[in-house]
DNA sequence: ACCTAAACCTGGGCGC
DNA sequence: TGCGCCCAGGTTTAGG
């Protein structure tokens, strides 16, 4: 899925309708979903409410009561649906938290990358978090601008969740297509006007997204199974060998750090 | 410090 | 219809 406009949009979603809502059982066919160990997850979770959901980077975290968290990471193909637990079946689905209201929580992971994760208490939260940089949605443009002091490829740098979080391959992509930036430049090699275009069409990029429901271009669902939109409206992600909506150039593609990356060599320089 | 490739898995789309 | 190949919103690890 899964970048912060779609986690972000989930989390909204969740947070309408779980606060409250006691956990009576936990079930599972694939035993690696549930960390540290199903056992301890189950234990950790089973006769709590969730009391409230928080997002850091692309991780949910929900908070429980009386103590305790627990986190879901969708990795590329995570759901999660909510449904009484008399609705048919969904596809692909590996863990299941049952609730004492009747509902369930669904968790669907068709290639079985996601995970649950039980943390016991706020130091371990904190540890298990530390590692993340600041939000990109928060991150100042001055802040944004020292953390662009690297040689790093500026794409791989925007995507490096330690550096700053919530980012990733789609909207690396679409960002850098809007500040008419190459993704194979190095970081510090962007000049101050580059760095504010790209720390604006970011946030730009991001929040179109979450306006538009984030991006269901494969799997990604809302809560009740249904699609965000942002897929429609992808400004160079995906787009390979069409015509550059801005230049008319033809759209190039080529792997950069891993990861499929689109660029338009007329106008991104 | 930074890069690549591979691993973790399965499904969908495409060409033949 | 079927088969083989390529691709996939992420992250981690091994090796150069």
């Amino acid at each position: 899925m899964p970048e912060l406009p779609e986690v972000e949009y989930l989390r909204r979603e969740l947070e309408i309708v779980l606060p409250g809502e006691v956990i009576k059982k936990v079930s599972y066919d694939v035993g690696k979903m549930l960390r540290p160990q199903p056992k301890l997850f189950i234990d950790g979770v089973i006769g709590k409410s969730i009391s409230q959901i928080r997002r850091r980077a692309k991780l949910l975290i929900f908070v429980l009561a009386p103590q305790g968290f627990f986190t879901v990471h969708l990795r590329l193909s995570g759901r999660l649906f909510w449904r009484p637990s008399t609705a048919p079946a969904d596809k692909f689905v590996h863990v299941v938290l049952h609730f004492a209201s009747g509902y369930e929580l669904r968790f669907a992971e068709a290639r079985k990358f996601g995970y649950f994760e039980y943390i016991k208490n706020e130091i371990d939260l904190e540890k298990r978090l530390k590692d993340y940089g600041p939000e990109i949605d928060l991150v100042s443009w001055k802040n944004f601008s020292q953390i662009l002091e690297s040689r790093q490829r500026i794409k791989s740098l925007l995507m490096d969740q330690s550096k700053i979080a919530g980012i990733g391959n789609i909207y690396a992509n679409d960002a850098l297509w809007l500040a008419r930036i190459a993704p194979q430049r190095s970081a510090e090699s962007l000049s101050p006007k580059e760095r504010q275009r790209l720390w604006k069409a970011l946030q730009q990029v991001i929040e179109e997204s979450l306006k538009k429901g984030g991006a269901s271009d494969q799997w990604y669902r809302h809560l009740d199974g249904s699609k965000g939109n942002y897929q429609n409206f992808f400004k160079i992600y995906g787009q390979r060998d069409e015509s550059c909506p801005r230049c008319g150039e033809k759209i190039k593609y080529e792997s950069l750090g891993g990861r499929g990356t689109f660029w338009c060599p007329g106008c991104q320089n």
